[in-house]
DNA sequence: GTCTCTGTGTCACACTCCTGTCATAATTTC
DNA sequence: GAAATTATGACAGGAGTGTGACACAGAGAC
């Protein structure tokens, strides 16, 4: 549980990111205030917040290519987003949604329901890790039951190769560096050496060998690795 | 990354500010030193060193103390903090947590997992830069996923290439000298022949010829190189 | 308690592929 | 034509990655 959510608020009106603020603290939250796109940047990467209320309309960069941003960084792909509009257009909150907003609303909104999207959307998102199963290429990945099967056979895994793959079918195409996986899939209090992946990364290759779908996993020099089923 | 990257290190005993400092300076890192807080805030005024080591025990001001100046003072508030401290209590931690810190070691330590700390706190302080896809002339080139097409058809391209032509795709319909060029896609500080751009615009030439796509790619006699569609 | 087993992190070595440089050929400019 | 500039091919060295071995810690089994 989150003892108490950090709550960025990119607005560039100062009345209403006064008023959201409060409200944000008013609910026990704590506030977070950007203006523009570089100072939310900043904000997120000093502060890391639990959710961000984006504003539509942004001088610069506009709320919807921030939101796209945060969605294609692996540090910031999971943290929620609240769009929130002038209008009440539809078009727009299909644009909204798509553009990676997990909610919308719209202005002028009342702080009640403003509050109760916050918590909801909160709420959803405490299970960072989604136990769902997973299925793609060929593998079949099951969080529950703790068991993977590749084109039908069942595989063993150590819990460390269970945990990378997981992430790899969860997080496919992109290219992940050594200190990406370590942050991702040991944790970003443990202290291991980068090379440390190679081995694992070559522990799940042995491991799907067998099915010929090793070239999941694929190397990208000076980069790092990508899964990908293309 | 960073170059070189400014570590203060402020410890009043002058044995464990001595064992810091050389691992420190044996990790590549510059090590600044003070043995108090008048010191300290000298240091980071003269040097603006790029993270503090902050010993939790200090004469007059105590860490604590100068850990919140720190963060309530604009210049500083972004440096990240790693607290020292000789118990493993964790009323300190939480403590530390709270001044401002960004981690917390107890006294003794393991060099490795000092340096290990130091990595970690530095990696997630690196400026998060969306970087975005790029399209065209034909080619697409997607920096998240490391994948280059040109007409539809992946090429392989190696990571200077890759760069070179990710620099080319931003910048568009303009010369840039072989200087420029080696400060843009290799760096300002690294030393390289001017003739070396000639061989790896060669190679990225070569890897697009197959798609007829290498035209893109002009030559500008006595002034360098153009990336232009038409 | 000891013993075994499994999983993990690290290291050393092998290997691949990239990279910078040079010599030489080709091209353009005058 | 000569001079200047660029293109190309070849190559040695090195950075980055793959791989096997090993030590160690922890969980059970007995």
């Amino acid at each position: 549980m989150i003892v108490q959510a950090k709550i960025l608020i990119v607005e560039d009106e100062p009345a209403i990111a006064e008023l959201l603020a409060f409200n944000v603290m008013q609910a026990g939250f704590i506030a977070l205030r950007a203006e523009d796109a570089p100072s939310a940047w900043q904000q997120i990467r000093d502060h890391a917040p639990d959710l961000i209320l984006l504003d539509w309309m942004l001088p610069e960069t506009s709320g919807v290519v921030i939101a796209k941003q945060l969605r294609a960084d692996a540090r910031t792909c999971d943290i929620p987003i609240i769009m929130l509009t002038a209008r009440g257009d539809e078009r727009d909150k299909v644009l909204g949604l798509e553009s990676g907003a997990d909610d919308y609303i719209t202005k002028p909104f009342s702080p009640r329901e403003l509050m109760a999207r916050i918590r909801a959307v909160l709420r959803r998102h405490i299970p960072i890790m989604p136990e769902e199963n997973v299925s793609i290429g060929g593998l079949e990945l099951s969080p529950t039951t703790h068991r993977v099967t590749a084109k039908g056979h069942g595989i063993e895994l150590g819990p460390t190769e269970f945990r990378l793959l997981q992430f790899f079918m969860t997080h496919t195409e992109r290219v992940y560096s050594r200190t990406q996986l370590l942050d991702q899939v040991w944790g970003t209090q443990v202290f291991v050496e980068e090379r440390t992946v190679d081995v694992h990364i070559r522990r799940l290759r042995a491991a799907l060998e067998a099915s010929g779908l090793d070239n999941l996993i694929q190397t990208v020099r000076g980069s790092g690795y990508r899964f990908s089923v293309t």
